[in-house]
DNA sequence: GACCAAATAGAACGACCGTACGTATAGTTT
DNA sequence: AAACTATACGTACGGTCGTTCTATTTGGTC
């Protein structure tokens, strides 16, 4: 088949768009995304960039998507490497950490600049990194209920509460880390999600 | 004098520019904010509110200066009525969670939004809202070590942990009502902060 | 009322923005 | 070889950006 290899073609330049508009997103956020500014850094004529995506809405939206493809791969999919439950929420939260640190966006965490980018402008975009939000989130969460149907969580825990504390801590090591300068609130992150990990597990068997 | 009478219709002008400046930059960011949109609404001249300031940086410095005006007002002041220690610490995490919802931004913290806008930005703007930051963490900070040398807190207590935990909660609390809706995170915020200090008070005393 | 300085307005600038349209190139199908 | 399609390019348009000039208005001082 041709068709692969058309479709390859195709998306091989359009993968090289995102994986430069993602990084410029992540450092300037999805309006600071200019399509002359991505085009010139890639070599390419605005034009033949744009056709790609059609506006810039679509490109935004397109780099969303190929964000969370990152994301993805970079923290969910060594997570379930690990057993259901507890251990694979440490992994979870354990993956996050190093996907910030590690700047796999030279921005920080994509979802966190571009979610305070957007969190009061109403729109698709917004929707959208509200959705990604409310699905990592909802992951966690159903990850710590699995958890807690394991027998690895005390039963009175909160989950909601739970999660909620867990994704604070992690999301202030990023903005700290960023803003900041300061490293070591990588440590003071995992030093709190442990320690809340602690109080609400059973036992020390599945916690690092 | 008539150089106060000068000075007052000159800053009177200042003023109402940067209180519109502010709710802008809370919501489209320090960057969206832009001159002529700025002037638009305001009923004015382009130039003639240029004149004001020189220059785009000198504004979105005049505007980050102006936001630390309100905080204090809003936030710190308040919170210096109560007495100093533990009690001034709940003040100060609680004037900081009805200061996000009560929306004295219409987009939120001001130095939420400005400061994942520009934390991968080196510059200025960034230095200064690094700042403010740091202002903002170290009076936490100060406060929570008077409480510790009024034996508020229990002695092994780490300072830098236990601030961070705090404004970590806080802060997840502002993203999340402005991205997800979410109105109950402040909720969970006020949960967790209290099971927080809960856990290193030496005593009921001084919590609610 | 003349004078001065501050405050505001108006018009224009070059640069960049997103977008549109027509064209050239390359690869595939017939 | 011809027809077709996907991909990229060049150019141009209208608009907004920050900025810079040159008036003009305003309010207070002498």
């Amino acid at each position: 088949m041709t068709r692969d290899r058309r479709v390859v073609r195709g998306d091989q330049t359009r993968q090289r768009i995102l994986d430069h508009a993602m990084a410029i997103a992540s450092l300037d956020g999805l309006e600071g995304l200019s399509i002359g500014r991505l085009a010139t850094d890639l070599g390419v004529s605005k034009s033949g960039l744009f056709a790609h995506f059609g506006s810039k809405e679509e490109l935004q939206v397109a780099v969303i998507a190929a964000a969370r493809d990152v994301f993805s791969r970079e923290v969910v999919e060594p997570a379930f490497r690990a057993a259901p439950g507890l251990p694979r929420l440490v992994r979870l939260c354990e993956g996050w950490l190093e996907y910030s640190e590690r700047r796999v966006f030279p921005g920080g965490c994509f979802f966190y600049a571009a979610g305070a980018e957007f969190d009061a402008r109403p729109g698709r975009i917004r929707d959208l990194l509200a959705e990604a939000r409310r699905d990592w989130l909802g992951l966690c969460r159903q990850t710590a209920r699995d958890a807690l149907q394991l027998g690895q969580l005390v039963e009175d825990v909160d989950l909601d509460q739970f999660v909620f504390e867990l994704d604070a801590l992690a999301t202030a090591a990023n903005s700290a880390a960023l803003l900041l300068d300061d490293a070591s609130a990588y440590q003071r992150s995992r030093t709190g999600i442990l320690s809340r990990l602690r109080a609400s597990a059973t036992g020390p068997g599945d916690l690092p």
